[in-house]
Order: structure tokens, then C-alpha cells, then sequence
DNA sequence: TTGTTTATGTTAACAGTGTTAACTAAATTT
DNA sequence: AAATTTAGTTAACACTGTTAACATAAACAA
């Protein structure tokens, strides 16, 4: 059954071109400006076309979402050779901080934007719990060796996740104009590090 | 010249009228369903009218903006009252918090969305700027009566910011989903108080 | 082989968006 | 009285996501 395989690679084959195209538009014109009708410009086919592929406009974020987290996990990889619980966390700051900034799109889609969670409503929003629970383990290990006070895990870890997103998200969108932009970088990698030091015992 | 301020009383009349629609459908349908068109229908004028009152769409949200920053220090005004700095700082980020989560629209509207501050460019935040200040000197205090650990206080009282931003969006944007509904206000209480053990001496 | 169904993609349209140019009518100024 | 300013209008431009109706070609069944 060789024709058959064909076809579904040929399906798969376009709703990857779909993708790459949203992926194209998406970077270098953000998010406002990744329209259906660009996409379809893109690969030459009529924007109907895509809703054969995704079911409407949030499914196509939720890939590029999937994608973003696909990318920070890669990032995260290097974490595995890091045995020590306190410098694996806090080598996992400095690379979410950095992804954060580096692709402030991807991230937007990742943890800021409603549209990509759309597509979710009953499942739950697995790569994000996923995430968390790998923040969590580590915490709860760093509490173990001693260098976290003994606490909730969950909580701490929430606590870590706030703060971080919080300084990138205030960064990301413009939030952190009211400091000089030669000062904006200072307190930006003072504050990780004053906030290290503040939760290490 | 009674007749010229009737005139200029009419005019600031229309831009009320405006911006009270404008509100009744910001809070009611949200952000993205806030359009220059269902404003103007509900005060029964066309909507190139609005055009002669606002510069754009950008500059509605951000007169919204203002009244949200408004409503932010009307409640923090009961901190005047609390002479110790640490109670002070407390009891500020409580307000923080439940504002946010009781004006979600609003807080978008200052912290999160970035067309409200699109029709800043040059002058600066400076609702943002003054709102920081107030931190900034609050923590600052805490460092002279020794609540607080002496450090930088532009930087920590960006560090708490942080925290206390990085909470309200997970909380607002749906990212605290992976939490169980139950579980999930334990969560958010808990780890303010948890944040505020942290830092306090 | 013929006829029917299914899959894939198209065109045209709906109902909306922000914004601008061109215009009208009324009020004010010269 | 004539000219100018002001306030507001209509119509249009260039978009947006999405759907219904239709075409075409391939796959399957009789």
C-alpha cells in the first residue's frame, strides 16, 4: 500500500508547509500580523485551504506554541549534565531568561497569549504542566540538599516561575522604560541575581 | 465669554461620552472586542466622529489606561495610614493582587497590552514611573528600619514587582490551569505570603 | 468499465475591523 | 455679507477570520 502513504505524506507534506509558512510570518511580523490570508499567499494556496489543515487560527498558534516549547526544552537539555540540584536551577533561570529574550514571540505564544489555549479547554495544557513539574522536581531536590528551605515544592516552584515570567514579561512588553535604557540591563541581570541570593540559603 | 466655555464644555462633554461607552464596553465585551464602531453606535454618533476626539483607537485605551492607574492608587490611598514600612509594603502588595484579579481588563490594560503606550513614544510611562517610585521609596524605608536586607532598593523593589506581575498574568492569561480549580487560589495566597517570608528579615 | 462516493481545493460571500478622503452644514470671524 | 473654521457625516479602502457552495480529481464498489 504504497499509494497511501503517499497521500498522507503529501498531507503531511502541506500542513508542514502551512506551518513553516506561519512560522516565517510570524517572526519576522509578530504576532498581530500572521494573517490567514498571508500564510496562504505564501504557499500559494487559497486561505480556505487551511482550514482543511486546522480547525481555525488558534490551532496554528497552538502548533507554533508546541514548537516554542519544543526549542526551550532543547535549550534545557544541557541541564541534564548539571548535578547539582541549586546550579542546575540556577542555570534553568538564565537559559528561560534568555530564551525569553531572545524570542520574546515565542515566548508571548508560550505564556502570554490566550489564543494558543483556545484549542485546549479539556485536556489541559500539558506542555506547560510538564515544564513546571521538571521546575518543581528540581526545587524539591535543592530542598533535599539543603541549599532551599523546606517547603512546599509546588508553591516555591510557583513562586520561581512568577518572578521569572514576571521580569520578562515586563521587559517584553515595555514595561521597563521607566529605567534609563544604559540602567534597563543592569537591573535586569541584578535582579535574577538578587533574587538568587534572596531564596538560597 | 460664557458662550466659548459652553462650546468647550460640550466638546469635553462628547469626549466623556465617549470614553464612558467606551469603558461600559471595554469592561463588559473585553479588550478585543472593544471596537471604534460599537463605540460609536451606543452613543448613537459616527464612528469617524471619535477620530475628532482621539487620535486613534491606541489613544482611547490608553485614557482607559489612565483610569485604571487611577482606580490603582484610589485604593492604595489607605496605605497613608500604615506608619510601619513593612506593613506598608504588605498591605500594598495585597492591593496589587486583588486588583488585579478583580480588573483583569484594567490590568491588562496598564501592564500587559502594549497599545495603550504606543501613543507615549517620547514623554515616558509616567503613570508606570510614579507607581514605581512609590515601591521604590517604601522599600527603601524598609532597608533604614531593617525589615528589609540593605541592597539596591530600585533593584529589589523591581525584583517584588516582578513577583507580583509574574503571578497576576500566569494567573489572568489561564497559565495557572495546571493547577486544580481548588487548588489553584491555595496556590496564589500562599505563595505571597511565602515570597513575603522570603524576603523579610 | 461504469457509477458513486470521498477528498482536496477553489470562489464568493458574510460580517466584521481601523482609518482616511471628501463632503455638508452650521457657527464664528473678518 | 463673505470667508473661514468647526463638527460631524457618508463612502470607501484595505484589511481580518470564517463559512457555504461549488468544482475537480482520485478511490472505491457494482
Amino acid at each position: 500500500m504504497g499509494i497511501k502513504e503517499r497521500k498522507h505524506k503529501a498531507k503531511e507534506d502541506l500542513r508542514k508547509a502551512i506551518l513553516n509558512a506561519a512560522r516565517e510570518i510570524f517572526l519576522e511580523k509578530g504576532y498581530d500580523n500572521m494573517s490567514i490570508r498571508n500564510i496562504a499567499d505564501r504557499i500559494e494556496y487559497s486561505p480556505t485551504t487551511l482550514y482543511i489543515y486546522f480547525k481555525d487560527k488558534g490551532e496554528i498558534f497552538f502548533a507554533l506554541h508546541n514548537e516554542g516549547f519544543q526549542l526551550l526544552n532543547q535549550k534545557m537539555a544541557v541541564l541534564a549534565a548539571v548535578a547539582d540540584p541549586m546550579e542546575r536551577l540556577k542555570a534553568m533561570g538564565k537559559i528561560y531568561m534568555a530564551f525569553a529574550m531572545d524570542n520574546p514571540d515565542y515566548y508571548d505564544l508560550m505564556f502570554v497569549q490566550r489564543a494558543p489555549l483556545n484549542c485546549i479547554e479539556q485536556e489541559g495544557w500539558s506542555e506547560g504542566h510538564t515544564s513546571f513539574k521538571f521546575l518543581e522536581a528540581t526545587v524539591a531536590e535543592c530542598m533535599k540538599t539543603g541549599t532551599l528551605k523546606k517547603d512546599d515544592p509546588e508553591v516555591v516552584a510557583f513562586v520561581i516561575w512568577s518572578f521569572m515570567h514576571g521580569m520578562c514579561t515586563l521587559n517584553n512588553r515595555d514595561r521597563c522604560m521607566i529605567f534609563d535604557e544604559d540602567r534597563r540591563t543592569h537591573i535586569l541581570s541584578t535582579s535574577y541575581e538578587s533574587f538568587l541570593k534572596i531564596i538560597e540559603l
